[in-house]
DNA sequence: CTAAAATCTTGATCTAAATCAATAAATTTC
DNA sequence: GAAATTTATTGATTTAGATCAAGATTTTAG
């Protein structure tokens, strides 16, 4: 269950056997179904979830009740509502789930206790932010700078196997356009091929 | 010189006096004029900077030559091409100064070894890199739910005197408006107040 | 296996914001 | 303090993408 994680943690620092078995019984494993809602607007945020298998996904409902994707997360990938989880304010976020799923659940307090008891994830837990940080501010320079078709071919190159994996208007939702137009955008680029 | 830097790592974690001391001379601080250039794209990223006075300011320029502006880094806040920092490559970015600025850099090695004397500041920067998430993903959620003119009282929220300090071309293209259109968005504002 | 629900495509029309253009106001520079 | 440069405003026109609408295809559930 913890494969994909240490994985991912063994990329950024290194553990020693001790400590990974140290990590482990600060995370509550766990499987969700498809269609099924981790977090929902108006909830507090208790968790900060890693996916070991399958996606999940982060979306703000607006007045018109028009969804828009903030973030896919398939397998490897970190997801909460930070500004939810850190402030214990309700979340503005809904998080589903997309494919069946198993995930490691952290609650705020084991987080803590996690990073005093092995101080060197402190490291990984800033990298992470960094590197999430990085993305975030390159998704923000496409979406000043770039049109439509831009802004799809980039998230191609971002999330290779994301057009196979998540229905197109979501896709075109985290693009910040609408399914038609998107439709629109992949017909262009077949002919032009 | 470092007083705006104290303040700020105090809201967030305690350090002695002792630690105190023992950071500032991984910085290195420095003045620079209005309009200058404090990176340019093409340049590796050698720093991360703590603006203690004046204003800095991050764009991105596009091929038909159009500035899109990702950050502005008023006093007490950061500002570098993290991805540039972090991995060395050529920055796509340029960074220069608004408002003549007093500046705190440190480098990647300066970093690396005060983190390693001050363990501490391994806590300060994710709380950093954790604040900067939380304030882009809400970037990325106006981007994709409101219009021109929410954006602008969006940010206005966040940066209160922002309209003051920057001209309002630089403000339009944080936005990702065209001037025209931000000039249009405030007479209207105006109007109905 | 079939009905219902969800998803995708395509066309016609509309609109928020971009672009183009010209003038006015403010700021900087020498 | 006059000229040059930068910045802001306003109007006319264009356009990328939204919205509306209707049918086709695929997926899901009983």
């Amino acid at each position: 269950m913890f494969e994909v994680l240490f994985e991912h943690i063994d990329k950024k620092i290194t553990l020693t056997k001790e400590e990974e078995n140290k990590l482990t019984p600060f995370f509550i494993p766990k499987k969700y179904r498809k269609r099924q809602y981790v977090l929902q607007q108006g909830d507090i945020c208790k968790y900060i979830a890693f996916v070991e298998k399958g996606m999940l996904r982060s979306f703000q409902v607006d007045d018109k009740g028009n969804e828009h994707v903030i973030q896919f997360a398939p397998e490897g990938w970190w997801i909460a509502d930070n500004y939810s989880f850190l402030t214990g304010s309700p979340s503005s976020y809904d998080i589903d789930v997309l494919e069946d799923a198993e995930v490691l659940l952290i609650t705020q307090t084991a987080l803590e206790e996690m990073l005093q008891a092995i101080p060197v994830m402190e490291r990984y837990m800033r990298i992470l932010m960094q590197n999430s940080l990085i993305s975030m501010q390159n998704r923000i320079a496409c979406t000043l700078g770039s049109n439509a078709e831009e802004r799809y071919q980039g998230v191609l190159k971002a999330l290779p196997n994301i057009a196979q994996r998540v229905p197109q208007h979501m896709l075109a939702s985290f693009l910040g356009i609408t399914p038609e137009t998107l439709s629109r955008v992949r017909r262009q680029l077949l002919k032009n091929s």
